[in-house]
DNA sequence: GTATTTTGTTTAGCGTCGGCACAAAGTCAG
DNA sequence: CTGACTTTGTGCCGACGCTAAACAAAATAC
């Protein structure tokens, strides 16, 4: 009776993820008959999910009928994201196909209690969707650290100086049932916490410059240490415990600076934003972010051999990574973010060269690295698991 | 009217892999009802592939109705399965549930013309077919070369003197053809060549040391060089275009020898059965293989000092090699195949000791090392990437 | 204005699975 | 040995979710 229960899911996310710009494309990425992709789409827009355009918009230079164009919903169902970093924190609403519907920026100074900056960054996103008005189905908070698979603790949360171990999706949904974050029948959203560089490159795999790839590997730079993320066929591998992409610990420069790992030369004291301003000759000021010191100096004195030499050291140790990383996960696309995302920028010839050369089959066909392309890619990413559950079945998420 | 169609494969694959020994837990596995379970283990006996014990052996100790017991066909079709090494090659056949029927050692001198060999191997395999009488739905060829994705090209079959690019997909396909392997309507049965290592790490996650692991690092050192292979989710990962896990050049001794890669200390040359040969003060013999010379030195004079010595100072370099590849991966178990397996049986402790301390995470919880423990692994592999239609979906693959 | 192409909709029908009732085959208690 | 209980196997029915096919609609091409 009811057609295309089972497809509901997977047209979502063709929706959602813009790979279903119209009703006829939905039909055949689906593989079903039209039938069924109508159905399909008539019950996601009853949902209040998607919107079905009533008037198609006819494509210059095709025959036949216009088919209706598909997007998502815009006064749809949000989700609440939360990004944690070591500035600050940040909160918003994000709809489908991840747009940004609203944002909260927080304070600078992030206190290093775990439970009182979640309760903070949560109350943040719950003030958002009261004004909004909208309904919210879920909630994902981007960490700087490992985060356990079946527990969900913070493994190392270095970079925001709290205890390791914190519970972080524990405090995430004590503190989203504390600020009535619910549903119409007063039950809390679920809440799940994730890596940021792994929630990022999710993002960016489904709306950034990750989108098509099979095997993705992104490493990026914050603001101190290194991070790396691989999505395999549109999921996240983190590993059994949650502990994989540790790539900052990859030795890079053997006799190189001592790493708090107890070894020396790693990629996480080698090419980080501190390593850069060293290099270059500059010692950080405590004012801005040591990114936005990098980014600035990157940006505005380039011609400066000394800024340009420290550049250039970096992107050699770091294409020396980034081999080795290549050579062990033959990824199809590399994407860099943060400082390694500008100094991709400034000359990206040269990493290219050096990762083509320093992998064992670079000459033969060299991986494609590009620049992630989405502001906020981890608070997009934390939204994209948020919402998970509603692309895995739209109907039990809704009831 | 005809249940189980969709479970077909499925089950198989519980069958195959000793997952549902009785009809009941095929049930439970399945997650189906008592009904479909029923059909689907008829369906699957009418087929030819499993036996369904007529009466069943009451297990002591419990209670209700036995269940009938599940089984592999013991007379039911095989594949053809063949394995090109640096010693020779070897071809078998080999039945559900990984069972070698019959075997055909091959010829020790490898000419370095890689159709003659292929041939060799896979008219091997057909006599073995002929003798037998048995079905045959599939062949499978391990190499030890990473194949190309794709078009099934061998990438870097160094160890065999082959031109890189060789065909072998190509010409597996074809020895088959001029073989008569084929099925009863007279088509050529498909051949699908692939990495002896990936192949070996996908055996023994079936039927070996790795059932049950979600991720499963496979490391082992044949004769030269040392290979890799990751088990995902019962999948193998080959990387984008099958260069994945070329583990062989990590770095695990900044100022050791000089590899062909073009860098020095790489694991290749640090760990494989050469190095080991040489730091215990021996030079090699040409009568047998190194493995074998390396198992003898290790299995009988593991009491003379410098034996010992040699031992332990290609474990510690392989435990560092090893630590590297846990930071990135996560896997939740390692398998070690050749030399490395013999040193992790020599010293379990000292490996395990090794990667615990340089892996970031390995004091939390420290990865389990374990032994291959399947003769012939890669063979058994190579039948297993055979079987995989079969498994995906037998109406399908016996048509 | 008519033919052609492509898309959307309606209807009928079928394949696959769950639910349920019942039968079968064992253990356990007395 | 008998009866209660437990667990497994089977037959029947209906629901669900899809395809197929015919038809209708909306555009372009000539």
């Amino acid at each position: 009776m009811e057609r295309g229960r089972g497809a509901l899911g997977p047209a979502l996310e063709l929706v959602h993820t813009g790979r279903a710009p119209t009703r006829a494309v939905l039909t055949a990425e689906l593989g079903v008959t039209r039938a069924t992709a109508g159905a399909v789409a008539a019950e996601l827009e009853a949902l209040g999910l998607i919107r079905v355009d009533a008037r198609p918009t006819a494509p210059a230079g095709s025959q036949g009928r216009p088919s209706h164009r598909l997007s998502v919903a815009p006064d749809g169902p949000v989700v609440l994201a939360a990004q944690i970093h070591a500035d600050g924190y940040r909160a918003a609403l994000v709809g489908l196909g991840g747009t940004v519907v609203a944002t909260a920026p927080g304070c600078m100074t992030v206190p290093a209690d775990p439970s009182r900056i979640i309760d903070a960054v949560v109350e943040a996103g719950a003030g958002l969707l009261r004004s909004s008005g909208r309904r919210c189905l879920g909630a994902g908070l981007a960490v700087p650290s490992a985060v356990a698979e079946p527990d969900g603790t913070a493994l190392n949360p270095l970079h925001l100086s709290w205890p390791a171990g914190a519970p972080v999706h524990e405090l995430f949904t004590e503190a989203l049932a504390k600020s009535g974050v619910d549903d119409p029948a007063g039950v809390p959203v679920p809440g799940v916490a994730g890596n940021d560089v792994n929630l990022a490159a999710l993002a960016e795999h489904r709306h950034g410059a990750g989108r098509g790839a099979r095997h993705l590997l992104c490493v990026a730079t914050g603001h101190r240490g290194v991070g790396g993320a691989l999505v395999l066929d549109g999921r996240v591998h983190s590993g059994s415990s949650g502990l994989a992409l540790e790539v900052g610990h990859l030795t890079v420069n053997p006799a190189g600076l001592p790493c708090h790992c107890g070894s020396r030369g790693c990629l996480d004291v080698e090419t980080d934003t501190l390593a850069f301003l060293t290099a270059a000759g500059r010692t950080p000021g405590p004012e801005v972010s040591l990114l936005q010191q990098s980014r600035d100096l990157l940006r505005t004195e380039y011609a400066d051999p000394s800024v340009r030499a420290a550049a250039e050291l970096i992107v050699d140790r770091l294409g020396l990574g980034l081999a080795g990383l290549v050579n062990i996960l033959n990824p199809d696309r590399i994407l860099l973010g943060g400082l390694h995302r500008e100094l991709l920028e400034a000359d990206p010839e040269r990493l290219r060269a050096v990762v083509a050369d320093r992998s064992l089959w670079g000459r033969s066909g060299s991986v494609p690295i590009l620049a992630c392309t989405l502001d906020f890619n981890s608070l997009i990413g934390a939204a994209e698991a948020a919402w998970q559950p509603v692309l895995d079945d739209p109907l039990a998420a809704l009831a």
